[in-house]
DNA sequence: AAGAGTTTTGCAACCGGTTGCAAAATAAAA
DNA sequence: TTTTATTTTGCAACCGGTTGCAAAACTCTT
């Protein structure tokens, strides 16, 4: 019968009430470690009648393993990123880890939240975001700390793991998938500029275009990867003159986006076509069925924390760089293929 | 200039470069602690010197704080939830607190989260969710941990905070305006009919109608806050005879609702009016314009955060109950009011 | 310059655990 | 049964900090 004492008993206590060595109990409550079943037993039986349970703080300061893991994160306006977290979170705690998160904003200052995980003692930290400054990762690295930089690009910097997806290729993918539809007058919608994702995308997309002089294609980009920001910036490309067809470079801009050509009575996908990025929850639903790509989310966190454990068990500094490939899924949006 | 070894510098390390005692190192880094102002910059120095930062988990061994707090939620499939999440972990932060997450799933065993947050030390809890089994909130107090629980239904346990929003009175507010367009005919479509809030909402529908008996009243449930469930359940429905109106428990169920409506080529608000519940950032797109009862979730959130910083440093257990009320946002989705 | 009052300092014990090592207990071999 | 090999145990030191307390070092008076 556990007992609720408002204090929290220790191991000490636990101990003295089993009758062995705080030695013992340690041991009782360490995989693997050196106990017989006798004073296991006894140790148990004390344990559940204070209620004890280790204090994985005061452990770690021998051990050197917290079990937390920095999650930083600077997207929490994207309904893509609820599934990213959703996923990470889940990933994490299977494998015994807790994620400490991290929300990066304006106000807050990118170093100190680098200190603030070093004073945690974070095992490791995955960076999840595409729209952070380049380099933003390799702080921690520097501040001694294992990295993993999600949904990142790959650097050549060879102390830290980055699990992204390639997003080069996808913007090729894209930009076949319009050429297959016949257009030749298509345009780019990215999001901010300076957004590796965004960049990657569009230098593949330009990529195979390069190839086909005669197609016309412009480029825009929406200040952020909202709706308002798609939408906005098609209202005004609208009034500019239109391509036949646009590759979004996120799900959510092209929602926007979409909703300015409805509104501006445009027929989707008969007069315009649309190819999103991202392929969120959202993008399936009855009353959208948008036509995007898909980003293979689960895999891209699976073998992040993968990554992350393969350095915390083996304690190793070796890292790797892995891109998984995005493929289209055909919604609405664009006209079907024959 | 600071320098980056591998290994972390330590308080001792700090102490032997400065010429000082350890004490004074750590009085050093400690608000209004006793130093004088030779020795703190000694240390100062010594400590950029090294590239110092104090151990916080060792150092709460003695302090008892952590700063960590558990953050505890189940919800990771409502777009709601980003914006939750994104106000409580700015909030922790500014506040100098630690959100450790924990995703409650169907795999996790509730008590294990206890336990787990347990041994994290965690200095109070954070229970964010409306649809958790009731009396969840309360293992948390039983095993000595100060808990708030955000969006939390009233409790008459009197250890427990709880900061929610006041859903029976919202569903008042959502019947006053059904009657308000003179609907004879209005349906309620629910989320999970085991939810606190769901329940509550529909209690409040149902108190102001049945001053209205002639006024016919439908109840439904969606098995949950999802699209497909508001999109499945409405499909049903049509099948079986619609009302003029419907009450719709949640953002997303609504959307599910009208994309089934529209599919059966419904016109809203013309044929049929849908109000929605949360307010969520999606509602206000170009393209939905759902009108929806705000739910003031910012508010919720900072005066949790503020619940809880309270409990804190007055380490007073003292507890108190607080609702919030809620607002509608009048959209497009039910005739104007003249 | 000595005494009283105030600040600053270091010592040592402690927070709640882990772990190397040698001694004690047990099991296996002779 | 004694000897030897193996497992289990407790001691004590340590992880990286904090803190009560008394001594040391300063002020300020007189």
């Amino acid at each position: 019968m556990s007992q609720h004492s408002s204090k929290r008993a220790t191991l000490s206590e636990v101990a003295a009430l089993a009758g062995v060595s705080r030695s013992a109990v340690s041991r009782a409550f360490t995989e693997g470690a050196s106990v017989s079943v006798k004073t296991r037993s006894k140790v148990e039986r004390a344990a559940q009648e204070l209620g004890y349970r280790p204090n994985v703080l005061a452990r770690s300061l021998t051990t050197r393993k917290t079990g937390l893991v920095g999650l930083v994160a600077n997207n929490f306006h994207n309904p893509i990123f609820l599934e990213v977290f959703d996923l990470f979170t889940r990933q994490l705690q299977t494998v015994g880890l807790r994620p400490l998160i991290v929300n990066l904003t304006e106000e807050t200052d990118p170093q100190r939240s680098v200190q603030l995980l070093l004073e945690y003692q974070v095992d490791a930290v995955v960076v999840a975001s595409s729209t952070l400054p380049v380099g933003f990762a390799d702080s921690f690295s520097e501040a001694g700390i294992s990295v993993v930089h999600a949904f990142g690009r790959p650097t050549n910097r060879k102390d830290i793991n980055v699990i992204g997806i390639d997003n080069i290729e996808a913007g090729r993918i894209a930009a076949r998938r319009l050429l297959a539809s016949g257009y030749n007058d298509v345009g780019f919608l990215g999001g901010p500029e300076k957004a590796t994702s965004t960049r990657d995308r569009l230098e593949g997309f330009l990529d195979v275009l390069s190839d086909y002089p005669k197609i016309k294609t412009r480029v825009h980009f929406a200040g952020d990867y909202t709706f308002e920001a798609g939408f906005d910036e098609m209202a005004s490309m609208i009034l500019r003159g239109l391509s036949q067809a646009y590759f979004c470079a996120d799900d959510v801009i092209s929602i926007g986006a979409m909703s300015a050509l409805r509104r501006a009575n445009f027929r989707i996908p008969q007069q315009i076509g649309i190819i999103g990025f991202n392929d969120m929850e959202m993008a399936g639903w009855d009353n959208i069925r948008l036509t995007t790509i898909h980003q293979p989310l689960d895999q891209v966190i699976e073998e992040s924390v993968i990554c992350l454990t393969g350095m915390l068990t083996l304690n190793t500094r070796k890292t790797y760089q892995k891109l998984l490939p995005c493929h289209i899924v055909e919604r609405d949006t664009l006209p079907a293929l024959s």
